[in-house]
DNA sequence: TTAAATTTTTAGACTTGTCTAAATAATTAT
DNA sequence: ATAATTATTTAGACAAGTCTAAAAATTTAA
């Protein structure tokens, strides 16, 4: 039953998937050949393909979402590819920079079983290493509560639960900054000239950028 | 300055390397066709596309090789491949007729870091679950003393070491008759008739068809 | 509300990897 | 040694996925 779907039209259904929200229920080929690093046209081209084989509704002009189907193997490729990425922090003892990019290649590895046995060779992990909820088998992902540093009461205890740009760059500069997934951290000060916060980082003062505010989610501590 | 090979290449260089040996150090289009799946025709033009990028060389009429690049990489495809399958098996505990397809799409992925550290993790192995050797990282493969069970000695203590043929219905069928790597088996009697054998495996005596004979490998125990 | 600017699609081309059918080279048998 | 057979290559076609350039639709602005 299941229809062969390439690589590339993976990669096309996991974008549309990022680039649609509840607000946002389509996205714009000019957007997707962004996020996709091809020109517009090339999005066209596929996404007529992608309708054809029902894993989109795409109108002219409009816009294109994923049907049904295609969410649901948008979801089971993230889930593969949290899980890979999982196993390389984890079990390969890789950094959370370093796995983004294997796991892209990973997740296009077309193995039930297989991912069922990694699953469970991990634990059934609930997130990736960078925090993102990892869907079920059926295709359940649990929507995490959670809040942009930039966003959080002051003098509150505070954990970090993620991040939203997940780009080596970032990822790194926060660890420099003694910062990962599960450090507590509390806001003290927000400087409104450069949007700047001073925190508490494992009992250690220091300030950070608005940027990093703006990329890192947390939650209550409890 | 590692070119990007495609998988599609990739492939032709393992099957290449599959199919030359130091008597037969050339192999024509047509068997390799063969091993591809795929008509003569396109294997002259994928040979010839490899030739060009210095991987392989050919000759028209005359069969192609691996150039000392091509034999690098290929060593490095199965090095990746047969890693891959120790850990589907000793790690995900599939079985060793469950992991080629697997292993197939897997031995792609292209990181170096992955691949080293995957062997790390895995303890470096020697061999892979079907017995064959996993070359190193520097291309070296070990060239193991074995035989064919048919052309052992008899009444001479044996043990199992590798498969000639190593598709899931052999290794099932090897399953089923208690034959698995490491298992020690004693050749008591040639049946000139049919070239069955009778054996003994595990001190339990029985009779395996010739085909089998002509598929396993075997050393002498110690 | 019409014109200008922008977005999106179409048309035609290119690459990779495959195929079939036809042509050519090599091998085998008479 | 020549003819018949077999193996191999070439030629032309096709699908996927991409591109550029041009056309068409939509949105924005005057």
């Amino acid at each position: 039953m299941k229809r062969k779907i390439s690589p590339s039209e993976e990669d096309y259904l996991k974008a549309i998937y990022h680039k649609t929200t509840a607000d946002a229920p389509v996205v714009s080929t000019t957007l997707l050949a962004e996020e996709m690093g091809a020109k517009p046209s090339s999005v066209t081209d596929m996404v007529q393909r992608l309708s054809e084989k029902a894993l989109v509704e795409y109108q002219k002009y409009k816009g294109v979402k994923l049907s049904d189907t295609g969410n649901a193997r948008a979801l089971s490729i993230i889930r593969k590819h949290r899980l890979w990425e999982v196993f390389l922090v984890n079990e390969l003892h890789f950094s959370w920079d370093q796995v983004h990019d294997i796991a892209e290649q990973l997740e296009h590895i077309q193995s039930e079983a297989l991912t069922d046995r990694l699953a469970a060779f991990l634990g059934h992990p609930k997130t990736d290493p960078h925090g993102d909820p990892i869907p079920t088998k059926e295709g359940n992902i649990q929507t995490q509560t959670k809040m942009l540093l930039e966003l959080a009461p002051l003098n509150t205890p505070l954990v970090c639960v993620g991040v939203e740009d997940s780009s080596a760059a970032f990822l790194q500069f926060l660890d420099k900054c003694g910062i990962g997934l599960g450090v507590n951290i509390e806001v003290l000060e927000k400087e409104i000239f450069d949007g700047s916060l001073l925190v508490s980082i494992d009992s250690k003062t220091q300030r950070i950028s608005s940027l990093i505010a703006q990329n890192l989610y947390v939650n209550q501590d409890q």
